[in-house]
RNA sequence: GGGCCUGUAGCUCAGUUUUGGUUAGAGCGUUCGACUGAUAAUCGAGAGGUCGGAAGUUCGAGUCUUCCCAGGCCCA
């Protein structure tokens, strides 16, 4: 038996939340056209579909379902179990979905990631990635509710108008670099300059470490009562009002020149350096904009950026900290006030209002929410080199479309460390064990890994909070159990390791990746680093992406806009295969178009090529193997089409192979219109209906039509899978081979092509059809005939032609579906038609001199008369 | 606002890189006609395009350059 080769491709979970939509049918089939399509070929090439459970959708789904504040939500444990139920019914509903696009796969064993054994190989690829080195502590500013101590995710911080105070607040520069802003602005010298910053929360004051500008905006040193402020050329307006102060313009310079400042913070004994971001704008404010990294995303990462340490003015519930003495112990906002106070003690408050602006809020409380930073686990970039070797990595990955490189790339050179932390209840537990008062990692985690995977494996991720660090470790007074869960992109980051390496063996590379183009800041790169930091490699070699689904304006589809094509209701009405049609002739590598329009005419496409089987099927109803024609033996355009056939197949896996399904799809269906609608199917229509039954003419042209049968089933399968596989069932010449089209494979024999008429002279042959077409319908308008089968058509032309046309001798008329043809030599070409005087055979529908010479059947032809009651006509050519 | 991508007949797509070069092609739809032995089919013929817009390079631009417009994905 043929050992078969295998194509691994590997898919993405989809969220298992809510029915599928188009998006999900266009990558699902597009996968399964590929998988067919290399199983067709004699590959080995399975599909294991599977769902992404984890995460915050889900949670917010059960909590709506049984309320934000309910027992159920309260209890962890019954949260997640909860949670599982419901990721469980999604599943099923999508599965049974999924299936009916016509997917193959093994859906009884999908990998799902809430399946404990999933769940332990998520914290096993964790501790491999710990192990080498990856892991890092850090921290991050998150939405914070004070009230419930807890931090909060974006999708559950609702907006809601708030009235804060805003001020501006004079940092003054330091004395060192005092003489060094002289001399940039080019000034007398001042005894003293500040820069003004704004903001709308007084109580991140304390945490100020740096103030920003922009440097490509222009700032200016102002003279404002006797005393010099920096601020943005293009805010003088703007602060000039709000402060209703007068000022004069002493000079105005590049922001790019203002750096290696450092200045002072208005009350704490502490620097603020003064750092160059593109966050900065002039939308409002001064341009220079209060930098307090424990409590901004941006400032975080401009300070990350520039190696300057978070402050913490807050402690770990976000009260203040006891050091400061004068707000210590107050939560955040109160503290506000007082810190006006001090600003203004300090000379350092130059204005303070009232301002309404749109705030987060928690969505439970609907109490406004601090941004602070907490502690969180990063994969590090830089550690261990990761991002080099990343990008390293992903030049012998084959990128389709190309520019897939330079997008991945251009999202690796500036991203952030991984931060894979989240404080949720419906995720993998980081099973990190950390020394209580130190936080260091316990010098047995490597090991501990492993045992807490078999735990979790046994009982589910529940067991993480319920387990004794006793049973465990010796030391364990001394340790705690850290809380976090992890990113769900990690969860589905990790499937090379907990899908195709578990199931088909170490070292799998996937031969396929195939998704949406979104996926390059996602399962691309989750899957791409967790791989590099666990097995120093990629973990695909083909990374194909596909464009978005969008309508006929191109506007991407939306339930507000009503644009939205349902996947359900297309199979529901048109049948799944045309959903299936749809997704292979649209180009996927750029946004794929769906509109009713375009449905119907994909139903008009997917009519023509399967009126073309039943036309086939129709005529193959009394053929079997024994009245098979040798090649050799067959009708000259029946060897024609055989070999053009042979074409085709060769042409169209050519376009699998680079999966260009369009360009397929359309090259089939051009096959089904011009080389069998227009020349073989009507030519051979003569022989079929009126030729002796078992004569070598008819039988020759059923042997070629059993071939193109054979092929073209094969052909559209991949795509039209439901069609193929009813043609399969239904028809006895296909049937015999066994169960299924997609049990079968192509046929890539070569046939010796051997006969008297080259291609070339064939193409000449068909162009002389096409001229002759012209010719009959000039004589149709002209009402002289109706059918082509009324016209004798007479032809002049060169000895080129001739020595072609000659070729097919007395049979030449069938080429044209006409009663008579005649070919004669001119200096030119020329064609001429003519209505035939003859009378109509009823039996052959040829108009023909010898009808009525036979007594016996005074209404046929001589060659019915032959085909009916001799040995049948000799037919060699058409 | 930034990175990447897309824009050719009513619709789906060729043609654009390696190589700028006759009148920009195909199928569907549409119009007209034929057939009634693929018939909720089939055959034949016709109409339909300032190649998103503008400028430039060139003897010559759908193709190269720049800018603009519309849209998509990912960020801010």
């Amino acid at each position: 038996m043929k050992i078969k080769s295998c194509f691994f491709c590997m898919t993405g979970p989809p969220y298992a939340n809510g029915d599928i939509h188009l998006g999900h049918s266009v990558n699902k089939i597009l996968k399964d056209i590929t998988i067919k399509h290399k199983t067709l070929q004699g590959f080995n090439a399975p599909f294991v579909p599977g769902w992404d459970c984890h995460g915050l959708p889900i949670e917010l789904n059960v909590e709506k379902k049984h309320g934000k504040n309910s027992e159920l939500v309260k209890n962890k444990e019954a949260f997640q179990k909860a949670c599982k139920e419901y990721a469980e019914s999604q599943i099923n509903k999508q599965l049974n979905d999924f299936k009916r696009l016509g997917v193959l796969g093994d859906w009884e064993n999908s990998y799902k990631s809430l399946d404990p054994k999933f769940e332990a190989d998520i914290v096993r690829s964790l501790g491999i990635i710990y192990s080498e080195g990856y892991l890092e502590k850090g921290e991050k500013p998150v939405h914070w509710c004070q009230e419930s101590g807890s931090s909060l995710a974006e999708a559950e911080v609702e907006y809601i108008d708030k009235t804060s105070k805003a001020i501006d607040v004079a940092f003054k520069v330091d004395h060192v670099s005092l003489k060094k802003l002289n001399d940039i602005f080019n000034t007398e010298d001042t005894d003293e300059i500040s820069f003004v910053i704004w903001t709308t929360t007084p109580w991140t004051i304390p945490s100020n470490v740096a103030v920003c500008i922009n440097p490509e905006y222009k700032y200016s040193l102002i003279k404002m009562k006797n005393k010099f402020y920096v601020i943005a050329f293009e805010m003088i307006d703007l602060c000039s009002k709000r402060w209703k102060q007068k000022f004069d313009v002493v000079s105005t310079i590049q922001g790019e020149k203002l750096s290696d400042i450092e200045l002072i913070h208005p009350f704490l004994d502490r620097k603020s350096v003064l750092l160059h971001a593109d966050h900065v704008t002039t939308e409002a404010g001064t341009g220079c904009v209060h930098t307090a990294p424990a409590h901004g995303m941006d400032d975080y990462l401009v300070c990350k950026k520039n190696n300057i340490e978070t402050i913490h003015s807050l402690n770990n519930k976000a009260f203040f900290k006891d050091e400061l003495d004068f707000i210590a112990g107050l939560p955040a906002m109160k503290a506000d006030p007082l810190i006006v106070e001090k600003l203004q003690e300090h000379n350092a408050l130059i204005n303070i209002e009232d301002y309404h602006h749109s705030y987060p809020h928690c969505w439970r409380r609907k109490t406004p929410l601090i941004f602070t930073s907490t502690p969180q686990w990063f994969i590090s970039m830089k550690k261990n080199n990761l991002i080099k070797d990343a990008l390293k990595h992903i030049k012998s990955v084959n990128w389709e479309p190309s520019w897939g490189l330079q997008r991945i790339e251009s999202m690796l050179t500036d991203r952030p460390d991984w931060c894979i932390s989240r404080q949720r209840n419906w995720g993998v537990p980081i099973t990190l064990v950390v020394h209580k008062d130190t936080g260091e990692i316990h010098p047995s985690q490597k090991d501990l890994f492993e045992k807490f995977a078999q735990t979790i494996e046994k009982e589910g991720i529940s067991a993480w909070d319920k387990l004794s660090l006793k049973d465990y470790i010796e030391d364990h007074e001394e340790y705690i159990k850290t809380s976090d869960s992890l990113d769900v992109w990690f969860d589905s980051g990790v499937t090379h390791y907990a899908v195709s390496e578990k199931r088909f063996g170490n070292n799998v590379v996937a031969d396929l990746y195939l998704e949406g183009s979104d996926q390059h800041r996602g399962w691309f790169q989750s899957s791409l680093l967790s791989s590099i930091a666990m097995n120093k490699s990629a973990p695909y070699k083909t990374v194909l992406t596909h464009g978005f689904v969008v309508d006929e304006q191109g506007r991407k589809q939306s339930k507000s806009l009503g644009n939205v094509v349902s996947p359900q209701k297309v199979w529901d009405s048109l049948g799944a295969d045309i959903l299936r049609l749809w997704v292979a002739s649209t180009d996927f590598r750029s946004e794929m178009v769906a509109s009713d329009e375009i449905l119907k005419r994909t139903s008009d496409q997917y009519r023509r090529i399967r009126n073309t089987f039943r036309f086939i099927l129709g005529n193959l109803s009394d053929f079997s193997d024994k009245n098979k024609v040798k090649f050799e033996d067959q009708v000259e355009l029946d060897k024609w089409i055989i070999n053009e056939t042979k074409i085709l197949q060769k042409e169209i896996i050519s376009l699998y192979e680079s999966y260009s399904y369009h360009k397929a799809i359309q090259k089939i269906h051009n096959f089904c219109v011009n080389e069998l609608g227009g020349i073989y199917l009507d030519i051979v229509k003569d022989r079929l209906y009126t030729c002796k039954d078992e004569s070598l003419a008819r039988r020759s042209c059923q042997t070629s039509l059993d071939f193109i049968l054979n092929v073209l089933v094969r052909l559209i399968a991949p795509i039209l899978s439901y069609t193929a596989e009813e043609i399969w069932q239904t028809s006895n010449r296909l049937n015999i081979q066994g169960g299924s089209v997609f049990l079968s494979n192509f046929d890539t024999s070569q046939i010796n092509y051997e006969s008297n008429i080259n291609q070339s002279e064939w193409k000449r042959i068909f162009e002389i059809k096409d001229a002759v077409n012209q010719s009959i319908e000039a004589m149709r308008n002209e009402n002289k005939i109706k059918g082509s089968l009324d016209s004798v058509v007479d032809i002049q032309t060169t000895s080129n032609d001739l020595n072609i046309l000659k070729k097919l001798g007395e049979e030449l008329h069938f080429l044209f579906i006409s009663s008579e043809a005649n070919v004669n030599k001119a200096k030119s070409f020329k064609i001429k038609v003519n209505s035939s005087k003859n009378t109509k055979c009823v039996r052959c529908w040829h108009r023909c001199s010898s009808v009525g010479s036979s007594k016996e059947h005074p209404e046929l032809c001589n060659r019915c008369i032959e085909n009916v009651e001799k040995n049948g006509e000799q037919r060699s050519f058409l």
